[in-house]
RNA sequence: GGUCCGUUCGUCUAGGGGUUAGGACGCAUCCCUUUCACGGAUGAAACACGGGUUCGAUUCCCGUACGGACUACCA
């Protein structure tokens, strides 16, 4: 039996959470839970200077919404804390100090001044790449280039230097990626990547590799924008001698913009008017507001489940899943290579789908929840009335309300086009007929006597029901599309008709 | 520019040497119906291009084009 599976969502705190993120850590939770592993979250805030308060909350909120909270993590620790990096920062040296002792890291003392001429040179000399290689080291100020007495004595000095990772100039360097397969890189297209900075943090590619090895990581997964430095991870593990543990790697696919190309950014979610975040966020340095999924009216469970799908599916054409059944479809075999685009609509009909699937008690409460603000009292029996009949046409708990104000408030005006289209005598024969009946009827009345003597009114005139239907609806909602009119008049009751029919023969003038 | 990754309906995708290339969203039409919606039915809609390999390629290989990611003392 091979070891037990431990897979991780490293996050940097950074501002809100970016869908991409939600979906990373949804498909590293799927695979925990599908190969009853452990899905841990570590917080990657090794740069000091983009920490964002508030970040890390927000981070917890969204994975809690969806469901998918971390067996370990900063707030839920396991035997491998902390979980934060920059709480972890005494661990990192001794990893850069194997690696120096190795020869497999050097100390540079270059500034970024002297960085920035040697990128400009290089530039200048039309060299493709200018980066910091096995090539350009050798004119820079490192512990390779200058004599061991004078790096002990900058050491000493308190210098400022950082270690970067001696790069091999010529080694071919290969990983079996899960969703790509084998992608091969050559050495000399890496660069001797800082490992420890200047302020004595790591950076990500020194830590990540500490921390997966010192976290029994066996997988990771993560986004496709990873990939060019997996070469150097891979490397890295050999250096630090954990290439008998190193993690399998699954590379996953892009979120793109839904419109052209290129990655899905915060940009898009101005433009076309939808979110791209999972939860409200203000940023606390700007006080901008950007809107989230949660807000916007999406359940959770429609938003995990458009989530899971963007570059996954089950293999069969079921669409619709829970968190369990997505556990137990879920296969990394199935993610797709190519990026994804983003697509509201399909993300507003899973909202439909689980919405209908709500009973119509949960439903009343969301209902309520907007009635209170606005000071509207009615009773429970009443909401689950109304969105009973609301509930097919809505595709947010908002449009509940929205869309079903006439249940509450009487017409102040009737809808143009239907008044001239529909509004005529008949139509005024048959309400005036209706009411008559009303006023000598029983209190209570259900929609199959309300038909009835509609039915009746308008038989009585000599008037065909469907001729003037549509008008009937127009008197009462003020508008000419809606459910069923005969539930709408149970819900209103026999006074309040009588009440709007009154109106609106006074008030609606013939086309 | 360099390195790496990718390319099936508008979108998400299934499939994979011989298929009427399947499904879903969206769109259109029809049915249901008191309207709209729901639901049901139907339809339009795709293998980027060029070479190979092969009896046969959308599927395998190589190019080209296009797109993307990366190219920081950011993750």
């Amino acid at each position: 039996m091979s070891k037990e599976v431990r897979v991780r969502f490293a996050p940097s705190p950074t501002g809100a959470l970016h869908i991409g993120g939600v979906r990373t850590a949804l498909y590293n939770y799927l695979f925990a839970r599908k190969h009853q592993g452990k899905f841990l979250l570590r917080i990657e805030d090794t740069d000091q200077n983009r920490f964002i308060p508030g970040a890390e909350d927000y981070i917890r909120n969204s994975l809690d919404w969806i469901g998918i909270s971390p067996d370990e993590s900063p707030w839920k620790p396991g035997d491998c804390g902390p979980y934060r990096q920059s709480e972890r920062k005494p661990l990192y040296m001794e990893y850069a100090q194997n690696l120096l002792d190795k020869g497999h890291a050097y100390y540079a003392f270059d500034t970024s001044e002297e960085l920035e001429a040697m990128r400009q040179r290089l530039t200048a000399a039309r060299v493709v790449s200018p980066q910091y290689n096995s090539i350009t080291r050798t004119q820079m100020k490192n512990s390779l280039t200058l004599p061991a007495d004078e790096v002990k004595a900058r050491l000493e000095s308190g210098e400022p230097y950082v270690i970067r990772v001696k790069i091999p100039r010529k080694e071919e360097v290969r990983l079996n990626d899960m969703v790509r397969g084998w992608v091969m890189v050559h050495s000399n297209s890496l660069d001797d990547k800082v490992l420890m900075k200047s302020d004595g943090m790591p950076t990500y590619h020194l830590a990540n590799i500490v921390d997966d090895h010192l976290m029994g990581i066996t997988h990771v997964i993560r986004g496709e924008e990873w990939l060019p430095s997996a070469p150097l991870h891979v490397l890295l593990y050999k250096y630090l001698g954990w290439e008998e543990s190193m993690p399998e790697f699954a590379h996953l696919p892009l979120l793109l913009k839904p419109d052209g190309n290129g990655k899905l950014s915060k940009r898009d979610a101005e433009k076309h008017g939808f979110p791209i975040f999972p939860l409200d966020w203000t940023d606390p340095n700007s006080g901008e507001l950007v809107d989230g999924f949660r807000e916007a009216g999406y359940l959770p469970e429609a938003f995990l489940n458009f989530l899971a799908f963007l570059g996954w599916n089950p293999g069969d054409q079921r669409e619709l899943f829970t968190l369990d059944e997505l556990v137990e479809a879920f296969s990394i075999e199935r993610i797709g290579k190519s990026g994804t685009k983003f697509d509201i609509n399909k993300a507003k009909w899973y909202n439909e789908q689980y919405l209908r699937d709500k009973s119509d008690e949960v439903l009343a409460e969301y209902l309520q929840a907007d009635l209170r603000k606005e000071n509207i009292t009615v009773s429970q029996e009443k909401a689950e009335k109304i969105v009973a009949v609301m509930k097919e046409r809505a595709t947010f708990p908002s449009d509940l309300w929205k869309e079903g104000k006439f249940m509450v408030f009487p017409p102040k005006s009737f809808d143009d086009q239907v008044v001239a289209k529909r509004w005529n005598q008949d139509a005024i024969t048959v309400l005036a007929a209706f009411k008559e009946k009303l006023l000598a009827a029983e209190a209570s009345i259900t929609a199959e006597g309300f038909k009835e003597m509609l039915g009746h009114a308008a038989a009585e005139a000599g008037i065909k029901l469907g001729k003037v239907m549509q008008a009937v609806r127009l008197a009462i909602t003020g508008v000419g599309a809606g459910p069923d009119l005969m539930q709408i008049f149970e819900i209103l009751g026999k006074d309040e008709l009588i009440k709007r029919i009154d109106f609106a023969l006074e008030n609606i003038k013939a086309g």
